[in-house]
RNA sequence: GCCGAGAUGGUGGAAUGGCAGACACGCUAGCUUGAGGGGCUAGUGAACUUUAUCGUUCGUGAGAGUUCAAAUCUCUCUCUCGGCACCA
């Protein structure tokens, strides 16, 4: 009698055996191809959830299975360490930032080890490390000298919990995406990235296998529009500017403008307004001030405005249009400015109804009898009321309008965009500084990068304030200006957190590497990454961020590729009782129970079972026993002594097995590549299912059965690493499985001899006959209308076709 | 409102034009066993038929269509989830 699979015992014995052997260490000097699997790190929260699993394990037996094909795989793992969390966390405990994480990092790396995973831990990053961080800031400097960075007084996203200003990718629904608290808006002075400038880069995903969700979300969040910039006359003797500029996609509409709206922040509002609409601009814009982006976002808020007296001339027809401000005009995007045209746009035609304003038709709708809309058109038309256009289509009308005007001088054809540049200013403590110096003389000027790392000092007092902890620690701020050496103060403000992910995996190419934030040959030799897995949200954060680092960095020649990551997988999210899992909703599963309880194979397994893997679902562990009892039942077709070849002949043959065999190889071969776990855990159970009646049959001879165990041992390798090697362990095979080579299957040995023939009459089943595999048409249209079963169904009906496809069906059409 | 994904047994899901429900969970029965959601075997979409177990009909959110053939393709609609949302 054999002893019992026991998962406890196998595990913590072959992890420390292939931690010893340095099974999983990636070398740069590996001749053969690389292989850079990508899994997202963690955010160090403090203890891995089983959503964590989900991500990280289905990408180890990924990343296991490219290693058994033989390529040389670079599977690393770090730890996303700086942010609000640990600051929070750290004011609520009493305990400094840096010790709440480390210690979350010691725990969460110990829950990582218990996967089983390839990780190669020589290769860990850990962002609020001064070793990395220096880089982040060294990054900083370099976006600085390319010019990608500045610094502007602007109104910006606040969220009154975090005290500090978020990213536009960093409100979601108006909320923080990190809290939830709804946003408000500041002007503040703050550092920006030119992420604008790569605009058109960053919607573009040529040759990259990503999903098609996220690329349209990126596309997205670009948000290009093609459109004209045309500006209106401003005659005022005592307004210095004599035009406005405004941005439309629709300049044919231009001879239907019936007044113009200006974002309440828009400069020229305190310069136009006259004395008697003072007071009530004034108080419109203290309104929209304190409006939080929720309230003026929402859909029920109403469009209004107020007039401000004054009036810009529409040079195309010489008209005098009133000018409103209004808060649906957004200071951000376009101009500031929009001019309205009731007749064809939504928007206005509702503000025109509020206030009275004409409606005036220049694109006529089809079959227009010239009577009054009830609603805006916005289609395309002939135009009327366009002096010299009218007659014209809109679509011509519009290049010809845009012309008329770029011949004149008053505006261009141009492109706008919604996405606009990277905040990354923080007034909190747990970040990498800023790297910058406010000189009184010299102005602003960079840290030089023999000073890098700035450090972060450790006796901050880091409640939040509004205003950056390090304000207040003078041993840091009070420094010398690096280019005249005379008194000067070091900028305040950390950096988001999302900077130490936007580089974090060019780090892992050469961790340890001292010149440099990485090592150019070593990234040479790994990047980009083959593949990278991690959850979808980051869809325009970390993944847009990225990116853009990359093409940064591209364009510096210090990388020779402008996309870091090749292939794009989001695994789908566990919920819990269908909610996300959060400390906060106290709804968190952690795997730890599951896994000293059943192993960590099983629960490998398991997750890859339970659906497709993009898909997710709610976590619900009452199958998870099916898959322990499968690895039993492995355990014991492997293990427990078979002696074949009884029945000489009788039953399955050894062709049999042979076939399944190479059947299941190539099924579990495609199902890998294409990331279908669960079809291909299924694969391996009708598998081992199949050896079960083989071994119950008895008549296939002891060697051909081994080496089916052998080839079911192998294709399990990935998913239940631990098992796998126990099994080919105690089998007496040579150490170990994960160094042995991937199956491959013989088309040949693959097909069957006999298939069955599904026969339809009119399209239903009626029978189903076992021919052999490489029958004829003929003989398979005379099989089928032969059988008795088919006769049935047609005897005194009359054949109107018979259809043949080949090796699957007869379909026999009767009347 | 716009964009995207989806809806299949009691449950998770499989099948991407050709046998619907693979593979599991659960349940039922039997066997085994000293119990602790133990092991093994068989059955398990629904209805009908039948004390003949053979068969028939229906069935993939709803409705239409294309096709010899539709869960799969097309159109319309409903619902669920995710994203974006006054972008001029």
């Amino acid at each position: 009698m054999i002893d019992k699979y026991n998962p406890s015992e196998i595990e913590a014995k072959w992890q420390q055996r292939w931690a010893d052997d340095n099974l999983y260490q990636a070398r740069d000097d590996d001749p053969r191809p690389k292989w850079y699997a990508l899994t997202m790190f963690p955010y160090t929260s403090g203890d891995l959830h089983i959503g964590h699993w989900y991500a990280m394990a289905p990408s180890d037996v990924y990343a296991r299975f490219k290693c058994m094909q033989g390529y040389n795989v670079l599977h690393p793992m770090g730890f996303d360490a700086f942010g609000f969390p640990a600051e929070n966390a750290a004011i609520k405990r009493g305990i400094h930032p840096r010790t709440w994480t480390m210690s979350n990092i010691e725990n969460m790396r110990r829950q990582l080890k218990s996967i089983g995973a390839i990780y190669d831990w020589s290769r860990e990053v850990i962002t609020c490390e001064p070793e990395y961080y220096r880089w982040t800031q060294w990054f900083f400097l370099k976006l600085w000298e390319a010019g990608l960075t500045y610094r502007a007084k602007a109104p910006v996203n606040w969220c009154p919990n975090c005290q500090a200003v978020l990213a536009n990718e960093q409100v979601v629904n108006g909320e923080c995406w990190r809290c939830e608290t709804p946003v408000t808006r500041r002007d503040l002075e703050q550092w920006f990235f030119r992420i604008t400038k790569y605009a058109d880069e960053l919607m573009k995903h040529d040759g990259l296998d990503w999903p098609e969700r996220i690329k349209i979300m990126q596309a997205n969040w670009v948000g290009r529009s093609e459109g004209a910039e045309l500006s209106f006359g401003l005659d005022y003797p005592d307004v210095e500017e004599k035009e406005i500029r405004v941005f439309t996609t629709r300049p044919d509409t231009v001879f239907g403008v019936s007044f113009m709206a200006l974002a309440p922040e828009h400069p020229l509002v305190r310069k136009l307004t006259t004395a008697e609409q003072r007071d009530a601009v004034e108080a419109y814009i203290d309104k929209a001030r304190r409006r939080t982006e929720i309230e003026r976002l929402s859909a029920e808020h109403e469009k209004d405005g107020v007039f401000t007296g004054a009036y810009v001339i529409n040079r195309l027809n010489g008209e005098n249009v009133p000018i409103w401000i209004a808060d649906y005009v957004l200071a951000s995007y376009g101009t500031g400015a929009v001019m309205g045209v009731p007749a064809h746009d939504e928007r206005d035609f509702i503000f025109a109804g509020k206030y009275k304003l004409p409606v005036k038709v220049v694109v006529a709708p089809p079959d227009w009898n010239g009577r009054p809309l009830a609603e805006a058109y916005t289609g395309p038309g002939e135009m009327v009321h366009s002096d010299s256009f009218d007659g014209m289509p809109s679509e011509q009308a519009g290049i010809k309008i845009s012309e008329f005007i770029a011949r004149r001088g008053w505006g261009r054809r141009t492109v706008s965009y919604k996405l606009r540049d990277w905040l990354i200013s923080r007034q909190r403590y747990w970040g990498a500084p800023i790297p910058m110096v406010h000189c009184e003389k010299c102005g602003i000027v960079p840290v030089l990068e023999k000073d890098l790392p700035v450090l972060l000092p450790e006796n901050a007092e880091f409640k939040p304030t509004g205003e950056s902890p390090l304000k207040y620690v003078d041993s840091f701020v009070n420094t010398v200006c690096p280019q005249c050496g005379g008194a000067a103060k070091r900028e305040t403000d950390t950096m988001d957190t999302f900077m130490c992910s936007s580089w974090y995996f060019l780090r892992y190419a050469s961790p340890l590497y001292a010149d440099g934030a990485f090592n150019p040959d070593a990234v040479g030799k790994w990047l980009p990454a083959d593949i990278y897995t991690g959850g979808g949200e980051h869809a325009v954060m970390h993944l847009f961020y990225s990116r853009f680092f990359t093409k940064a960095l591209r364009d510096m020649g210090r990388l020779d590729f402008g996309e870091p990551f090749l292939r794009l997988f989001n695994q789908g999210t566990i919920t819990h009782d269908h909610q996300k899992m959060s400390k906060s909703k106290g709804n968190v599963v952690n795997p730890d129970k599951y896994v000293s309880a059943m192993g960590a194979d099983t629960v490998r397994a398991y997750l890859m079972f339970i659906g497709p893997w993009e898909q997710g679902g709610d976590w619900d562990d009452s199958g998870i026993y099916g898959l322990a009892r499968w690895l039993g039942r492995i355990w014991s077709l492997a293990l427990e002594p078979y002696e074949g070849g009884a029945c000489g002949g009788e039953g399955l043959s050894p062709k049999d097995l042979s076939r399944v065999t190479h059947q299941t190889i190539r099924r579990v071969t495609g199902d890998m590549e294409k990331l279908r776990f669960n079809t291909m855990i299924a694969a391996l159970m009708e598998f081992s299912n199949f050896l079960g009646k083989v071994r119950e049959n008895g008549s296939v001879p002891v060697e051909d059965y081994r080496e089916a165990v052998r080839v079911l041992l192998k294709l399990l390798a990935p998913t239940a690493p631990h098992f796998a090697e126990e099994v080919w362990a105690r089998l007496g095979y040579a150490y170990s499985i994960h160094n042995q080579k991937w199956p491959e299957w013989d088309a040949a040995l693959v097909e069957d001899e006999e298939i069955p023939l599904v026969v339809q009459v009119n399209g239903k089943l009626r029978d189903r006959l076992m021919v052999a595999a490489n029958i004829d048409e003929a003989s398979a249209k005379k099989l089928a209308q032969e059988s008795e079963k088919v006769m049935v169904y047609t005897a005194g009906k009359t054949v109107i076709q018979v259809v043949y496809v080949p090796g699957k069906l007869v379909n026999i059409v009767v009347k």
